[in-house]
DNA sequence: GCCGTTTTCGGCCCGACTGTTTTCAGTCG
């Protein structure tokens, strides 16, 4: 049995907030919640980490946690956690999650009036129990029957493929309904940053007059109710239960605010102790010296310039390294979406998508692309309506054909090959070898252990034609978990093979994510985004790999679909030929 | 509990908002 350093973050998450409900020092529940992250961007097997001595100088794990990760490790439990644990009844730490409820509040009504879960507080609030308690009132008890309402509608984060449309959607109606009123307007949070869900949405203008602003807002037409309204700040619920808070501005402090709501938590705390070690302040209306004046906000540039520092990126604002890195210079030059040069995973009408290879091509030349490769089901994804073997070959016949009429544009003969149960490949290295490229992957058997499905997916980047190997581990956000495969060695055996690892750009899968895209650039392994679409617009999805691209540290040169049309064909033959 | 170009002890990001208070505590982002 191995543990995860998922695992462990979870303990020390949960040990968090034991330590805040018993009024711990805030900093010592804060070292946690450190440690926690710092677990949870860690890619690769905790335990050989951990024995290979390369979890020493991680940020946020000194002597103390290295401890009790090597006993959680050694022995499958932490004492010091158990302990925590049974003080507390099974529903009380889940009471933290409720919105404007706190550590505070929590150890409160748990002490005084026994309530230990969330059907105790709303029954405790309902029957008046709360306001007699110390601090609080009747407008208290109202407050968290709110929060309990919004916890429970809101306990599922949503997907970036969703919210950002959504977005998209609010900022034109702003725009149309208050463009006077508005200077500049952009998405903040999560969301700016790219993560791959968002919990809510966060947006900023600038404007010298918030009040036909907020007026705007608060009657856009996905709002369901407004949960509070101010001059600088009003929140929505929309209809789809997602939040949305708007903050209002002045100019001068517009690019301070952005950097601000832009987040992470983690970077701008990092960003703040910079600041004071310059003697500088910075806060969400500016940078301030000693003496109270500012020295910059307007933008954001300024903002990272008054530190000395350029401006990063958002999908880098995860305290990842990124201030160094900016700091040395060596901030990578992230990886465009107009970089991108073609799609190599798309599904035709021949398998379960539902446009025509003609259709696709269009719409790949409208994208400025050069090349798409058609990779339809292999025979025995019987779901995904497979393709035998002789369609695969008329297909491809078809295809050249198709190729002859095209000019300044290519359509790969491709297959999405199935990784069978054994480890064999769908169809045989006589129909493979006629193929453009190779693309394999798994759709079954995901219940398998880790050692057999990584040893199943080894024997197959075996096979020399295999090219690349898509959404390494099959996860679906928030319906599925990916399958149980060792990614580190995975990764060794692509670097070994040159295969190259793809980063799926459905919204859903997402798959690599962004940590493993950082490790596997760091171990020189070449990654390609594709849509997988299974029709036309989804080719539009690219945008969406691009960003988990950018949030794993690519540039434009570590991603394979950035090559011109000619230097691909020339990587495609040149390393069939290798390979052999 | 972590961490160190002023520190191995004594700090640890900062302000808005809310509801309860007569000056502040709790929560959030």
């Amino acid at each position: 049995m191995s543990v995860s350093s998922d695992q462990v973050a979870r303990i020390f998450r949960e040990m968090a907030d034991f330590l805040s409900l018993k009024g711990e020092n805030p900093f010592r529940v804060r070292a946690y919640e450190k440690a926690a992250d710092a677990l949870e961007h860690l890619p690769g097997d905790l335990k050989e980490l951990y024995e290979q001595g390369k979890l020493k100088g991680v940020p946020g794990l000194g002597k103390g946690m290295l401890e009790k990760i090597g006993t959680i490790l050694s022995t499958g439990k932490l004492p010091a956690y158990e302990e925590l644990k049974r003080e507390f009844p099974e529903g009380v730490r889940e009471l933290l999650s409720i919105p404007d409820i706190g550590p505070k509040t929590v150890k409160l009504v748990y002490e005084k009036i026994g309530v230990k879960n969330v059907q105790e507080l709303e029954a405790a609030a309902r029957s008046h129990k709360l306001r007699n308690l110390p601090g609080m009132g009747p407008k208290t008890e109202e407050n968290i029957l709110r929060g309990i309402r919004l916890y429970r509608m809101s306990r599922n984060r949503v997907l970036l493929g969703k919210a950002l449309p959504l977005v998209e959607q609010i900022l034109r109606e702003l725009r149309e309904k208050a463009s006077s009123w508005i200077e500049m307007i952009s998405p903040a949070g999560s969301l700016r940053r790219g993560k791959e869900t968002i919990g809510d949405i966060d947006i900023l203008v600038s404007s010298t007059n918030s009040r036909p602003v907020m007026d705007a807002f608060t009657h856009l037409s996905p709002v369901e109710d407004v949960l509070a309204r101010g001059e600088t700040k009003s929140s929505i619920l929309t209809q789809s239960g997602l939040q949305i808070d708007l903050r209002v501005v002045p100019p001068e402090s517009f690019g301070a605010a952005l950097q601000y709501f832009t987040g992470s938590k983690a970077h701008n705390i990092a960003l703040r102790e910079r600041a004071i070690k310059k003697n500088l302040k910075i806060n969400e209306y500016g940078v301030f010296a000693e003496n109270g004046k500012r020295i910059g906000g307007r933008t954001e540039e300024e903002v990272y310039a008054c530190l000395d520092l350029p401006l990063i990126p958002p999908e880098l604002r995860e305290d990842r390294g990124e201030i160094e890195a900016a700091e040395k210079g060596r901030l990578p030059l992230l990886l465009k979406e107009e970089d991108i040069k073609g799609d190599l995973h798309i599904h035709s009408t021949a398998s379960d998508g539902t446009s025509s290879i003609e259709e696709l091509v269009e719409k790949a030349k409208e994208r400025g692309y050069e090349y798409i490769a058609i990779t339809d089901h292999s025979v025995s994804l019987r779901v995904g309506r497979g393709l035998s073997g002789e369609d695969l070959l008329a297909q491809i016949r078809k295809i050249r054909k198709m190729n002859s009429r095209l000019e300044g544009f290519r359509i790969l003969a491709g297959s999405e090959v199935d990784i069978r149960k054994d480890g064999t490949l769908d169809y045989p290295d006589e129909i493979l070898k006629e193929l453009d490229i190779v693309v394999i992957s798994l759709h079954s058997g995901f219940r398998q252990d880790k050692k057999t499905i990584t040893a199943r997916v080894i024997k197959a980047m075996q096979n020399p034609f295999v090219r690349v190997f898509a959404h390494p581990t099959g996860r679906l956000l928030g319906e599925r978990e990916p399958y149980s495969i060792d990614l580190d060695k995975i990764l060794e055996v692509a670097r070994e093979k040159n295969i190259w690892l793809e980063i799926n750009a459905q919204p859903e899968r997402l798959d690599l994510n962004d940590i493993w895209v950082m490790e596997a650039k760091k171990r020189g392994v070449r990654l390609v985004i594709n849509t997988d679409a299974h029709n036309k617009d989804g080719l539009d999805l690219m945008s969406f790999g691009v960003i988990t691209a950018r949030r794993g540290w690519l540039e434009a040169k570590d991603v394979i679909n950035t090559l011109p049309l000619k230097e691909l064909l020339k990587l495609l033959k040149k390393d069939l030929i290798s390979g052999e």
